[in-house]
DNA sequence: ATGTCC
C-alpha cells in the first residue's frame, strides 16, 4: 500500500482523509508493516465505502483486511437509516454469517496425544466436509422455514444440543427480524441437505491446545487454562447464503440508479435501508444467519458423538458462538449521542467489550470472546472485546489471517501433499476430501496471525487472552 | 465463500 495518501493517528492507525466523493474518513487499523504489505486495492476499496450515502463516523478496515468483492474483507461500516443509510449485499459477504465456534473437551494434552489418528479419522468420518458435501438431514419445506426463523434454538430444539448452549451463542443462538419470504426458492433448495456440513474453502474443524495465556482473569472468566483442549469451528450458512447474497445483489445493481445512488463500483450495489428491497434484504439475511447458528449447532452435535466415540460420557459444552459476515442492526454512542445503526461486519468480528448487557453474565466483566481462526497449521486466538469509552469502529475487531495471496497463486507454489506431509511432520494432522483446497489453504498463503492480532489489541480494538496451537484439522 | 458458469 502506498501510505502517502494516509495521515497516521496513530502507531496502530491510519487515516484515509475524506475527499471527492467520500463523505467519511477512511480508517485501517494495523502496523506499519501489516498496512505496507496490503494491496492499494484495500485503501480504494475503504474510500468507496466511505462514498456510500448515511455512513457514520468512517469507513473501517481491520489489520487482517485483504481485497474483496466491493468492500474489503476485514471492513466495518455503519449506516444511519434516518440519514438515507443503505444496506449492501456484498458489504456482508457471500458467505453469510460465517463464524467461529469452540467447544471446551474437559481434556488436557496428554489425554488427547495418544489417540490423536483415531480421533482425526473418526471426526473425519462424522463431519460432512468439501464443496458440496450434503448431511444426513433433510428439510421440508415447513422443517426449512422453522429453521429460518429459529436459528440455534431450532436446532436444539430439533435434538441437536442443549438448551444450556444458546447462551454462549451471539444473540442466544437466534436473530430476530429474519423473514423466510424473503428468501428465494432457489436458495431452500441449495441448502435442503445441506445442513450440518462444513463446506470447503477455509472452512475447518480443529481441534487445539491452549499454548499460552495473555489475560489471567478473562481466561479464567472463559474457563480456560494452559494445556486444556478445545474444538473450534469455522463455517457458515453454505448454499443458502450464497444464494441470497447472489440474489439480493442482482437486485440492488438494478434498484441503485433508481433510488438515486451513484455507484464508484457494481460490487458496492446497495439498497436504502427505508426501502422494500433494503427491508427484504435485511429479513433472508437474517434468515441466513439464522440458518449459519443452526449449521454450527448441528455440527456441534456430530462432533460431541465423535468425541463420545473415543471418549465416552465426554460433554463438550461452548466457550462462544460468534459470527464475522454479517449486517447487525445496534445502538452506538457517536459523539455522545445514542444512535441506532446497521453495522456491517465483512470478515470482521463484534467485539464487545466489558459491561455489555448483551453478554453471558459470566463473561460481562472481562468483555465479549473473540473468536480468531488462524491459518491451517498455524495458531488461532481468543481475543475479549475492549469496548468501554474506548470502543471503536463499533466495537469491532479481527477475524483471521487474512489472506496474503490469491488461491490461484497459492496452487502455483504448492503441492496438498506435501503441506499433509510437513503438518503431519510437525504433529498437526490434516483430514481433506481436497488436496488442492489444502494447497489453496497453505499456511503461508496468510498473513501473519499473530501480527495481525498484535495490531488488534495495540489499536484498542481487542485484548489477547489465549494462543491456541492446531492438533487435528478437518479440512473443508 | 460457492451445485468454483444455466
Amino acid at each position: 500500500m502506498n501510505l502517502s495518501q494516509f495521515r497516521q493517528r496513530g502507531p496502530f492507525e491510519w487515516e484515509l482523509p475524506a475527499r471527492g466523493s467520500m463523505r467519511v474518513p477512511g480508517v485501517i487499523f494495523a502496523s506499519r508493516a501489516l498496512i505496507e504489505a496490503m494491496d492499494d486495492k484495500v485503501g480504494e476499496q475503504v474510500a468507496n465505502v466511505a462514498s456510500l450515502p448515511g455512513i457514520v463516523a468512517a469507513s473501517y478496515a481491520m489489520p487482517d483486511a485483504h481485497w474483496g468483492y466491493g468492500f474489503p474483507i476485514g471492513g466495518v461500516a455503519a449506516f444511519d437509516a434516518e440519514e438515507g443509510g443503505v444496506v449492501s449485499a456484498g458489504g456482508v459477504g457471500f458467505d453469510i454469517s460465517c463464524g467461529v465456534r469452540s467447544l471446551h473437551t474437559g481434556l488436557k494434552l496428554a489425554e488427547l496425544e495418544p489417540v490423536k489418528p483415531r480421533l482425526a479419522d473418526v471426526l473425519f468420518r462424522r463431519i460432512p466436509a468439501g464443496l458440496g458435501s450434503t448431511g444426513a438431514l433433510r428439510l421440508k419445506a415447513l422443517e426449512m422455514t422453522a429453521m429460518l426463523k429459529g436459528g440455534a434454538g431450532w436446532a436444539v430444539e430439533e435434538g441437536f444440543g442443549h438448551p444450556e448452549d444458546l447462551a454462549r451463542i451471539e444473540e442466544r443462538g437466534c436473530v430476530a427480524g429474519a423473514d423466510p419470504s424473503a428468501v428465494s426458492e432457489q436458495a431452500r433448495h441449495r441448502q435442503r441437505d445441506e445442513m450440518g456440513t462444513l463446506g470447503s474453502g477455509n472452512h475447518y474443524l480443529e481441534v487445539q491446545v491452549v499454548d499460552e495465556l495473555f489475560d489471567r482473569k478473562a481466561a479464567q472468566a472463559y474457563g480456560l487454562a494452559e494445556g486444556d483442549v478445545l474444538v473450534t469451528l469455522h463455517c457458515g450458512s453454505r448454499g443458502m447464503g450464497h444464494q441470497i447474497g447472489t440474489d439480493y445483489l442482482r437486485a440492488m445493481v438494478i434498484a441503485a440508479p433508481r433510488a438515486g445512488i451513484q455507484l464508484a463500483d457494481r460490487e458496492l450495489a446497495c439498497a436504502p435501508l427505508k426501502s422494500e428491497l433494503g427491508q427484504r434484504y435485511l429479513g433472508a439475511m437474517r434468515a441466513a444467519i439464522n440458518c449459519a447458528l443452526a449449521n454450527r449447532q448441528i455440527l456441534t452435535f456430530l462432533t460431541r458423538e465423535a468425541f463420545a466415540e473415543v471418549f465416552p460420557g465426554i460433554r463438550l459444552p461452548l466457550l462462544y458462538d460468534v459470527s464475522h459476515n454479517t449486517c447487525k442492526e445496534e445502538r452506538h454512542v457517536l459523539d455522545g449521542q445514542k444512535r441506532r445503526l446497521f453495522v456491517h461486519r465483512k470478515g470482521a468480528t463484534r467485539a464487545f467489550g466489558a459491561g455489555h448487557a448483551e453478554l453471558p453474565a459470566e463473561y460481562r466483566e472481562v468483555g465479549q470472546p473473540v473468536l480468531i481462526g488462524g491459518s491451517m497449521g498455524t495458531s488461532s486466538w481468543v481475543l475479549a472485546g475492549a469496548g468501554g469509552a474506548e470502543e471503536r469502529a463499533f466495537a469491532s475487531a479481527c477475524h483471521g489471517a487474512g489472506r496474503a495471496m490469491s488461491r490461484h497463486e497459492a496452487l502455483r507454489r504448492w503441492q496438498g501433499r506435501s503441506v499433509v506431509d510437513e503438518l503431519a511432520a510437525r504433529g498437526i494432522l490434516i483430514r481433506s476430501p481436497s488436496l488442492r483446497g489444502v494447497a489453496e489453504e497453505a499456511p503461508l498463503a496468510y498473513k501473519d496471525v499473530g501480527a495481525v492480532v498484535e495490531a488488534a489489541e495495540q489499536a484498542g480494538l481487542a485484548r489477547r487472552v489465549a494462543r491456541l496451537r492446531p492438533l487435528v484439522c478437518i479440512k473443508g
